[in-house]
DNA sequence: CTAATATATCAACAATCATTGATATAACTA
DNA sequence: TAGTTATATCAATGATTGTTGATATATTAG
């Protein structure tokens, strides 16, 4: 092995793992085309869940479920309007996960969403 | 159905689902924990295989393989020296799909990169 | 040439996950 | 009340993909 000094980032320090762990879920969640398509449906405004599948041609039951997923993960939140529930991104948790990604993978910008300065030293310090 | 003027986001237009499966293939790539982890190693400078999967406690083996990934998708580069094979960060790479995020999923922001202005009119224009 | 080291490839397995069809729940309407 | 619409849940299936063990290739050292 080429000697080295290896600093060892992202090993056995939990807490940076864990975020390394949060951005993975993110990434997995919006990672599927269809999930993609409606987070791009919602940017524009609130919709029932008939405005999400039946535009984007899926089943319902297939919508409903992608729904799901982006909701347990808290990317969009919903309402309640008679017979209709309303779905709208949640623009805070994506800017949220912007940030973490823009930490981790990109840059090292970031707005202020209290996840700055600690997540620089994942670059730098070891376990 | 709840009467609401149906744009089509997304639907039809293969120019724009093509860019959203883009992202979504770029997003499955870098959503596995390993792999952030490597390109967390990576981000601080150029590294052997080695020096990869020995402090991240990765078999060689799978570290190839998802060497492998990231690769084929062009965001790590290499270069032989020896025995050894140096990989590093494709940072042009990144931030073409940085961009690309940042433009779908994200605000509207970007930089650079020839992506910009047909991009926009994802969030607005029909299929 | 032979041995050792560094990296890649291949086949098999396991786990995850998107998709589908059927059904359940909730709210409104007649 | 029964019927209709909107949405969610559940079980089953198929595809994808991360992981492992064994082996192959390439380069250097003796």
């Amino acid at each position: 092995m080429k000697n080295l000094d290896v600093e060892e980032c992202c090993k056995g320090d939990s807490v940076k793992l864990k975020q390394l762990k949060e951005l993975s879920e993110y990434l997995k969640i919006i990672s599927d085309v269809n999930r993609l398509q409606i987070l791009c449906l919602l940017k524009k405004g609130e919709r029932c869940v008939c405005n999400i599948h039946e535009p984007l041609g899926l089943p319902q039951n297939l919508t409903s479920h992608h729904l799901k997923a982006l909701r347990e993960a808290g990317l969009v939140l919903t309402r309640r309007e008679g017979k209709w529930i309303h779905y709208r991104v949640n623009s805070d948790r994506i800017n949220y996960f912007t940030n973490l990604y823009n930490l981790i993978v990109s840059g090292g910008e970031y707005e202020d969403q209290g996840i700055g300065a600690g997540m620089c030293q994942l670059q730098e310090a070891g376990g």
